[in-house]
Parts: C-alpha cells; sequence; structure tokens
DNA sequence: ATTCAATATTGTAATCATTACATTTTATCA
DNA sequence: TGATAAAATGTAATGATTACAATATTGAAT
C-alpha cells in the first residue's frame, strides 16, 4: 500500500493526519484490530486523538469499502484492509483472528438462485494450529 | 419438536415454565428472533417474565447445544433453534433473515489444514428474492 | 499567502445490548 | 411435606457505540 494520501483523494475524502495514521495502522497491523486497539495505539504518537474521531474515520473507510469490518467475536467490531472477499479464523485460545484464504463456491451457487450479494462474511472458530501445538507439547 | 420436556430432561436442566415458552417460541418462529422479540412476545402471556432469564436460558440453552446465536446484524444478538450447521442471508431492505441451506466444502478443508473447528457462521447480506421482486414491480 | 465555507475533530453525554448481583421464588427429591 | 440447590426476578453496572455541540482544520477561491 503505501500511497495512502492518493487513495483518500480518489475517494474525494479530506487528507487528516488521524485518517492517515489509522489507515497506516491497518496497513502494518493485518491483526483485524479493535477500535480501541487502534486508538490506543495511536494514542500515544497522537495524543490529541479522540475515540470518536477512531469511530468516525472507520466508519467514512468503511463506507468507502476501503476497509470492511467483522463481526466474529460477536461483542465488539474489529477492522480489516482488505477489502476482497477472505474468510476469518478465531481461536478461542489465544484469540487471534487469521485469514483463510479458500474461495467460497457458495456465494455463486447463492448469486444463481437470484440473491443480491453485498457481503460476505465467513467466520470459523475453534482451537488455531499454534494453541494445539502448545497443547501438545505441555503434556 | 414438541417435547420439550424430555429436551430439557435430557440434559438435566430444570424444567421451568420460562424454558419451556422460550423454547417453543424458537420452535414456532424460526425468525431467528432477538432477545427482545422473544421478551416482548412472551411477556405479554407470561407477565413476570423478566429479561435476565430471557438472556440466562438462551444462554444454558446455548452451552447445552441446544440453539445457536447468530451475530449476523452486528449489534444484537439473533437465536436459532437448529443445530446443524446452515448458513443464513440478511436482507438490507426487509431485515429478514433467511436460512440458506448450501453445505461448505470449505469446513473439510480448514480441518484437513488441521485447524480444530467448534463453530461455523457464513452470512451473506444484500436484497432477497422477495425484496427484489417489490422493487421491480414498483418501477 | 489569505480568507472562508465546508468538513473533520474533539470531548462529553446519551443510548443500547448485555452482564453482575442480591433477593425472592421454584423445582426436584428424599 | 420440607429441605436444598437452582432458577427467576429486578435493579444496577458495564462496555461498545452513537449523538451532539463546540472548536479546529482542510482545501479551494481569491
Ligand atoms: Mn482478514
Ligand atoms: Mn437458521
Ligand atoms: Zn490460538
Ligand atoms: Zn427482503
Amino acid at each position: 500500500m503505501k500511497d495512502y494520501i492518493n487513495l483518500l483523494k480518489k475517494h474525494n475524502l479530506k487528507i487528516t493526519p488521524q485518517r492517515l495514521a489509522i489507515l497506516k495502522y491497518l496497513d502494518t497491523h493485518y491483526t483485524h484490530p479493535t477500535v480501541d486497539e487502534i486508538y490506543n495505539t495511536l494514542k500515544k504518537t497522537n495524543p490529541s486523538l479522540s475515540k470518536t474521531t477512531v469511530y468516525n474515520s472507520l466508519e467514512i473507510l468503511n463506507t468507502h469499502h476501503i476497509i470492511q469490518p467483522l463481526h466474529i467475536t460477536g461483542h465488539e467490531r474489529r477492522y480489516d484492509l482488505r477489502k476482497d472477499i477472505h474468510h476469518h479464523f478465531l481461536c478461542r485460545s489465544c484469540g487471534n483472528i487469521q485469514d483463510l484464504d479458500i474461495n467460497c463456491p457458495n456465494i455463486k451457487k447463492i448469486q444463481e438462485q437470484g440473491y443480491n450479494i453485498e457481503e460476505v462474511h465467513g467466520y470459523f472458530k475453534g482451537i488455531c494450529l499454534d494453541c494445539q501445538k502448545r497443547e501438545e507439547t505441555h503434556k
């Protein structure tokens, strides 16, 4: 990525240090962070940052389809700079959310049934590979 | 369904009118209702019902895998008496949530990669068939 | 470079869903 | 029919998100 300024310009969004910082954060942390994670980290180098601005910025980036929200945990929103359709795995043990790069043949099928699909969310939950190994060695 | 009493017995859960009413509601309304929808409806015939009881009952039914929660809208929990894996379509226009009876070949693939999968959520959002027709006729 | 209007940021208060908790009631079983 | 553990109830607390009013900044026109 890198050229966040032109990305915002392309969408006729005003270029502000807050938006640039949020875009950069998402671009360098593909961990599907929460609003609080983004806010608390950026607050360190930008002490005047308001949490409302983080919410507002994420909202407008979402409406312009630059980022997408995930509802995988069920109690907090998370954000993803990747805008292509991909699925996610949430580990019950470590809490990490991993990308699953598998293509979903069902999307096409459902569209063929006549549905107009605008969003796809594929969430899998369980124990990730790392945590399984860790449990093994602890026996 | 029908035999909610034995269902609760099988899971060593106490048989209470509240739990029976909630089970019956979910069994006769496969609309993936919210807690408030369940509460407000049952409140009419059971005025002493507490919303906390609805939350508690749904929680214990969930831990016993009798029902499953959906996080499809992103801002409220919904419940489904169907416990088999199936996917859902949320219509942006009418708000209805429909079951999609498609099998997901990715589950097997991800398991083959070593993941231990405990939950699967497939959410699709867009405009449902009925709403598309309605829009057509309104032109 | 300066000015200005539109837009963004900020801080605080409000809202909404959910959870915690103390009290009262009920289900189950001896 | 009690006794006891579990459940139901009502209220208060929490946590994430949104609303809103005041201030500051951006970007374009001068
Ligand atoms: Mn992702
Ligand atoms: Mn369903
Ligand atoms: Zn893990
Ligand atoms: Zn519809």
